[in-house]
DNA sequence: AGAATTTAAGACCATTTAGTACAAAACAAC
DNA sequence: GTTGTTTTGTACTAAATGGTCTTAAATTCT
């Protein structure tokens, strides 16, 4: 009864999550987001109100895509050890190469921006929780350590790694650290 | 021979360091900044340059005031343990309020502007120095793992720590895991 | 005191920003 | 095909951006 979308809603904002993960949130000009989308501003301005909205959106949609397929990968893992299971976290896959959007979206907008700090926490909390499942899984009863503040602490360092991995430099031995730390 | 300076230039800096610090680069416009240094336009451009300029300035000034006090911090220290030694990095004292300017700054800039991506990680590594010097320092020979992996990794933690400190949270016993780590 | 010289203040400018308005276009229902 | 409805593309706007230019003020040296 109208005239049909040319563009898929879904794709264009996968495209909106690629573009505000790489670049963050005030180095994406709108004519940035809008080629990204693949649409101009009429459609946008309509179909996802406007930027800031847009970059929530995005923050979910990083949550459902990337952090899901972190926490499924991380429930599904039947590797050998709990460090096996870990190891897709700190092996920069190629799909980290702007660093990790929840701990982007933390620095630049965490401070000033509520909405945006909560999101990334609740996402932080995934992730520490699907860490915690794997070791719980795994656990050998040889460990003194209280288990969720071990999963904490592996986060730490994940963001700690995405976060200094933007600034270039060598890439460490992740898979010997982790052995030492579980 | 000359009108002399209304200003003083390092209290100045000091005023765009902590702008830059707190908001970030592009979040500071340059009447927040000219506000933060005290002065105005005329002679902030005559002085500075300009606002990328003294971006880059600011980051020097963190390194001579806030890195090299912790450096020092850590080379004087002489507590019962390393992990006495290290706490102060890990229990926010008010001045990281904002996180830590180095990983702001890495996260904001790194990946699109190089010269702030190898100050950054010039300030990064003589943090990770003074770690080392300490763990070598309190060196009892029962550790079975490699000093300077060590040191990175709690960089890394201080990394981590100080980027997910600005989605507020609860905070961590960090002294306990200090201790499992050396 | 006067000349020389640098700073200070702010008016000014071109560009870019996010966001809006509106007319043309593309469909569905009848 | 006409009507009704939504999308699309673009011209437009108002505000904010970083940066320059000009003029007046403050000092030192002679």
């Amino acid at each position: 009864m109208a005239r049909p979308r040319e563009f898929n809603y879904n794709l264009a904002l996968r495209g909106a999550t690629d573009i505000f993960w790489q670049r963050g949130y005030r180095a994406t000009t709108l004519p940035d987001l809008l080629a990204a989308m693949g649409m101009t501003r009429g459609s946008f301005y309509q179909a996802f109100g406007d930027k800031e909205a847009t970059y929530l959106e995005a923050l979910d949609c990083y949550d459902k895509e990337v952090v899901s397929k972190t926490v499924e990968l991380l429930n599904r893992c039947d590797e050998e050890t709990a460090v096996a299971c870990l190891m897709p976290m700190f092996q920069g896959d190629g799909s980290d190469k702007h660093g990790c959007f929840i701990c982007n979206a933390i620095v630049e907008m965490g401070p000033e921006h509520p909405k945006v700090a909560q999101k990334a926490r609740a996402m932080a909390d995934r992730l520490r929780q699907a860490i915690l499942f794997v070791l719980e899984r795994y656990e050998q009863n040889r460990t003194d350590r209280v288990l969720p503040d071990t999963a904490d602490l592996i986060l730490h360092l994940y963001f700690g790694k995405q976060a200094m991995g933007k600034a270039g430099g060598p890439k460490a031995d992740w898979e010997g650290r982790l052995r030492s730390l579980i």
